[in-house]
Order: C-alpha cells, then structure tokens, then sequence
DNA sequence: AAAGCGTTTAACATAATCGTTAAACTCACC
DNA sequence: GGTGAGTTTAACGATTATGTTAAACGCTTT
C-alpha cells in the first residue's frame, strides 16, 4: 500500500462529503462507496471500520484549523498585534471548507469523548491556551472587557457566518454566491477594526 | 385523543433531548421509547413514522425563535432601537436550549428543503426581510459598515457562543458551567454597546 | 355486564447496514 | 509462463431499524 492510494484518495473525498453533509449517522458506507464510484467493500479493505474511517475524516477536519491556532498559542506577538493574521487565517480555511464548523460541533454533541483525545495529541494543551489568553497577554484596559468575552467575541464573529452559511446566503444575500463570499472576504479587514475597537471600549461610558 | 396525552408529553420531551444530542439519523425510535419508558410501538401511534415526529421536534424547535424574529420584522421600532430587546430575547432562548443552533443548522445541512417551507408556514417572508434590514432602518453612516454585515455580527455574536458551548465551557470556563452561564447573561448588556460601537464607526479613521 | 373507544402491547415482515470470508483479478517479477 | 503480493469483487451472516397488524387491556357508557 503506498501512503496513498488513488482509491484510497477516493474514499476520503467521498467521505467528507457526505459526511461532512449528512453526519456519521446519516452517511452509509454503501454511500460513499457510490459516491467514490467503488465496491463497498473496499472502505474496509482500506479502513478496517465505518468508525476508523470516519475518526480519518475528523482528524483531518481538526487538522485544517488546529494547527493555526497551536501556532497562535505560541507566538511572541501580543494577542492584539495577533488578530489579524488569525482572522485571515481562520477566514481563509473557513472559505475552503464552510461545513467544518457544525461538521465539528455536532461530532463533539454526540460524541463528547474523541475531541479532546485528539486535539491533545495533536500538540494542544488547554491549560496553557488559557494562561496565555488570560494572561499579560490581554490586559484589559481599565473598564475594559473581559478578555474571554473578547476571544468569543473574535472567534464567533469568524466562524458562526460560515456555520449558518446557507441561512445567511438565502436571506442575506438572496442565494447570490458571489457576493457572499465577497463579503466573507471583506470580513478580513473588518473583523480586527471590531475586535480593536472592543478592546478598547469603556464600558463605563 | 387529548390535545396533548401524558405519553405524547413525554415522547416529545425524549425525541426533543435524543435529536437535539445524536441527530436524526443517529437517534432509533427503540431509544427514544426506551428513554421515555414506553413501548416502541406507541411512537408510530401518536406520530406514524420517524420523520413526522422528527418533524414536529424541529417545527417546535423553530418556533422557539422564529416568532421573534418575525416580531423585529414587524415592528416600528428602528433597527438601533430595537436590538437590546432582541439580543436579550434570543440570549435567553439559547439558555435555555443551547442545543438548538446545530440541531437545525446540521438538519438544514443536510436536508435544505424542508426548513424554508416550514418557515414560510410560520409566517416569515424573507424577501421583506430584507427590505426591512436594507431599507431605511439600516442608513449607515458615512463611511459606515454594510447592513448585512451589521445584522451577521449580531446574529454571530448572540448565537455561536451556544452554539459551541461544549469547546466554550471547557477552553474559556475551564468546565464551570455557572461561570458559562453568568457570562452569557453578562452577554445580553455587553453585545447591544458592541452593536452600537459597531455602527457608528468610521472604517475610514 | 356487554359494547365500544382509545390506548398499549407483542409478534411479524421487510429492508438496510456492517463486517467477514473466500474467491477472482492485475500486474510486476522471476 | 508461473508465482505471489496487492487489490477488487461477490456472496454470506448477523444485527438492527422501521412500520404494520392483530390481539390485549382499561375505562366509560349504556
């Protein structure tokens, strides 16, 4: 077997796919394996189970945005000097793949236990992430916001567009693609002026 | 048959906790029943097959929210104006149903016909919508943000923080679920000051 | 107490799904 | 041409899921 096999590649484009669309559940192997154009058989052949071939797709779901945000936990910049290549970098992954975000979150609903397994030997240590986010890192200017509320303010204003993406494409841009994805792109630039001005918003005004 | 049996009570009340957590497809009629202590026969009694009950789940589900949005299309209140109400309204919804979000955005993922046909029943005409959020409601600024853009930060900024609320309480909350919670009400004053902020910049400074 | 309606249960039929096994097939290499 | 590893296919077995049917049960009304 060579690192990949074209057969292989098929059985993983199909799979994400579907399950991608229809969840683990909702997605058969008989599925795929029409979708690849394959004998079912092959899926096992290839990966022992339905449940090994899905943990493939997961892992490598994680592994388009895990990685960004290991990098960010790492860097020396300050996380406002940080944003904006994170926004570009989130956006960017989300434009290639707008399905990961429910595709994550519903796996992580019905299956509470395989994400943290992962994402740790994936090189990401929760603890440290919060020392980092909660700490010299985000002080809040005096009055100044709770620096998790800024994070989940960043993160939602980056992800949750994408994850409602055929919602916000219908009612807020009538089903016109191109003018969807021109906004998400201009969300570039805009998200980290928001995520700016937060930071230095005086509640107390 | 009453208007709403013991038992069809408690079906739903099992359906509604076994969708919202595995999915339809990864939810049996024999777990539901067994969660609701009753015989399996009695789901296709009170509700034919899988997919009507499914169905009434996720109308129900709908309904939680979707009046209150076509009441903000309704009003006379502006835009501006109206947001602190909304944002409270939809806060507290999600509190009580963190599970709602991916629950219909994995459904309309997967099946994308049947949610505008119930929303249409329910009253909800997109295309005033957007008269509504691109009309006079929504003058921006000189200088200002698209509309659209505006009512997607909103929406992203109230919802995704439940939405991902199993990654949020553990990264952010480190598991302290009353911290979680006292921080999504903290939300319900903090995200109408981001909206207004939001607004009123000048992407030009 | 018998009739009747609504509810509940058990048993059945059908279909779908997953994984395995053993047989074919391909193709490089001897 | 034959051997053999790697790949593909067809057939099988076991389990599970859904929906229907007909019988049992409970309770009210006559």
């Amino acid at each position: 077997m060579a690192l990949q096999t074209e057969t292989e590649e098929k059985i993983i484009v199909s799979a994400e796919k579907l399950f991608y669309q229809k969840g683990k559940a909702g997605t058969s192997m008989q599925d795929i394996a029409d979708d690849a154009g394959i004998n079912r058989t092959l899926l096992n052949y290839y990966f022992r189970s339905k449940d090994q071939l899905f943990e493939a797709v997961f892992r490598k779901a994680l592994g388009s945005f895990v990685p960004d945000v290991a990098a960010m936990m790492k860097t020396d910049l300050s996380f406002a000097e940080y944003v904006p290549d994170l926004v570009e970098k989130v956006i960017d992954t989300m434009l290639e793949n707008p399905q990961i975000p429910i595709f994550v979150l519903q796996e992580l609903s019905s299956n509470p236990e395989r994400m943290p397994q992962i994402i740790k030997e994936m090189g990401i240590d929760p603890s440290l992430a919060m020392t980092k986010m909660g700490g010299e890192d985000l002080v809040p200017s005096p009055g100044g916001m709770d620096p998790r509320q800024v994070i989940l303010n960043l993160i939602s204003l980056c992800i949750f567009p994408f994850a409602a993406k055929p919602v916000v494409l219908d009612i807020l841009y009538k089903g016109d693609n191109e003018a969807y994805i021109q906004a998400m792109k201009e969300r570039k630039i805009l998200l980290p002026q928001i995520i700016k001005q937060i930071m230095s918003q005086n509640l107390n005004a």
